[in-house]
DNA sequence: TACGGATGTGTGAACGTGCACACAGTAGGA
DNA sequence: TCCTACTGTGTGCACGTTCACACATCCGTA
């Protein structure tokens, strides 16, 4: 019936002219202002039969607005889809920003080239905003945000930002303290940590939470040091603890990919979990319930830190300031059979 | 030194003014035309010390693109964090779209609400083009982007596909057909299928290709048939199969995901792999590693298929008609342990 | 009657860019 | 000498929207 109507596109001129009214009338019942009610529903009917959908470029360049937000990850690209967490943090912040017709535009940051094209493009004015997540100590960008004033909000927050810009996090030190305590609660005596990431705040964080809870108990022997929070790391980091200490009787994997692969290299020496090594993670992601035996471990609300952040920079977008500069979300433990 | 320069963006008017020429001629060095070299230099020194970015939303307005091409994931949300497939097909994707400085944006559907929400998006001009990934059959996403002949370009091919429309993916009957035929290789002759996700052109082939590998061995009843490509299914597909069939020494599972969690429950019903049963998975994942033992499977080239089709989007943005409609990448056999 | 406020509508001017066009100068060939 | 082609540059307009402003109407009240 109706023609193909191949590329034509409807514009508020053609609305205006089919509901016998002016640009200004529409403009005012796409973005509110005194409008009658026999005009809106000429307009709104004329908008349906036309099937408008108003420019973007059009109104970005008008309003100075794009309306997206850039999701920048600070993560090789293998980490990335390694840890479901980051993945699971955007998409609540996609969640969030769709609902509020905003697009999440996302930027993978992997070396210093990278860098330099995210500054670009965030100084360029595709983004209204950014969400940054996983920022490292000194991280180039922190400067970058402050300089071009641009709504930003952080998961998470390394010692150095900014006092303005806000973030979100967990209490890392807090979760540490919980879970090490549990591990107490269950007699072990000897226990060690795999630490990861110490270049970043949630692995200082979880290291000192860890130091805090055993107190007397804590030994620096029993502290393997790795990189990334991910399953190799787990096993390289297991096998050095058992070489150091043999008779260690308890373990807080720094997360939960981590304890994965503590839990590999415990199989590879012969030691039960949790018979003879008890065994703790950090995220329950979905690694956790994937393990034999599950993993006990600390919940991280990860698509609700996404969608705190995604509510931060549109807070400011509103031109509201952010009541809290910083807000710390729950994190229940999960016990389940690993300790 | 410089001020702070808080909010006024240079336009070409500013660095046509700066470099003592015209806008016309600003224009021409960023867009190509008859420039000399003085004048050449002139505005690109002043493009320097102004900082200038050309405004996207107004280049978008004008030149009727937006320089951005829409990532479609069909997938509900916890399989786009389980299946590590999908992320690295997207970031293959985006790596190549940057390059050729375009955006990806990306928009995940899960219900049939968010169905209607990426029509209207895609419609919307918000993007030039689009890659989808893992549709389903009769997918009202394939009719949208029929009628709106907006370039696109698929991963995978459901069969109703639009005959115009490229797509990238592997040989799924052939891979199935190579992998079954290795299980056969090493004696097994028993062997069952976790088929999985049989509403898509991959679950379909896979089970298809398992058929005709088998020839005369294949039993209806060893098939076990699961919705998803995730653990949990492995899970429960596998007891079924162990149920049906306690003498089954063979499995080939739809997916690593499906591989891993069979495997979990082939070790709760006392079953050793590869002794007595011999596994293998698909996808090459990072599951395929994490398992003990580790999955022999068939290596699928996930980046590269988002690149590929990627490069079919620009090519279509470039006014160059695909040579090829559809292509298949290779997949390799990777042989591991588990079989 | 006149006035001020609330409500409703139309108009012109931008936003920053690319492109068609006009124009100017130079060189080469008939 | 004139015509054409090529190189190089400037100018006006349009893309589709929002927003400030002008204007118009209605009401209640001084």
């Amino acid at each position: 019936m109706s023609r193909p109507q191949p590329q034509k596109r409807a514009t508020v001129h053609d609305i205006a002219a089919a509901a016998g009214l002016s640009r200004g009338t529409v403009s005012r019942v796409l973005n509110g202002g005194y409008v009658s009610a026999e005009a809106r529903s000429a307009i709104e009917t004329a908008m349906t039969d036309l099937g408008y959908v108003p420019n973007n470029a059009a109104r970005a360049l008008k309003t100075r607005r794009s309306q997206a937000v850039a999701f920048v990850a600070h993560e090789p690209h293998s980490l990335f889809l390694d840890d479901p967490n980051i993945g699971a943090i955007m998409l609540g912040a996609n969640a969030a920003l769709s609902l509020a017709d905003h697009q999440m535009v996302s930027l993978v940051v992997e070396s210093t080239r990278d860098n330099e094209r995210v500054a670009r493009y965030l100084s360029g004015g595709f983004v209204d905003g950014a969400i940054v997540v996983s920022a490292r100590t000194k991280d180039p960008i922190i400067k970058v945000l402050s300089d071009l004033a641009l709504p930003a909000a952080f998961v998470g927050h390394p010692p150095d930002l900014d006092q303005n810009i806000p973030f979100v996090g967990i209490d890392n030190v807090g979760s540490a303290v919980a879970i090490t305590e549990h591990l107490l609660s269950t007699g072990r005596r000897r226990i060690g940590m795999i630490a990861a990431a110490l270049d970043r705040d949630s692995g200082i964080d979880r290291l000192n939470g860890f130091r805090a809870a055993l107190g007397d108990l804590f030994d620096e022997e029993l502290i393997a040091d790795v990189p990334h929070y991910d399953y190799g790391s787990g096993v390289k980091g297991m096998r050095d603890l058992l070489q150091r200490e043999p008779a260690i009787d308890g373990v807080f994997a720094a997360s939960d990919a981590i304890a994965a692969g503590a839990l590999e290299a415990l199989r590879e020496a012969g030691r039960s979990v949790p018979g003879d090594v008890g065994l703790v993670g950090f995220d329950d992601s979905t690694w956790a319930v994937r393990c034999q035996p599950q993993l006990t471990t600390v919940h991280q609300p990860a698509k609700e830190l996404g969608a705190c952040a995604a509510q931060m920079v549109l807070r400011q977008l509103r031109g509201e300031h952010p009541e809290t500069v910083g807000q710390l979300l729950p994190t229940p433990l999960v016990l389940r059979d690993s300790a």
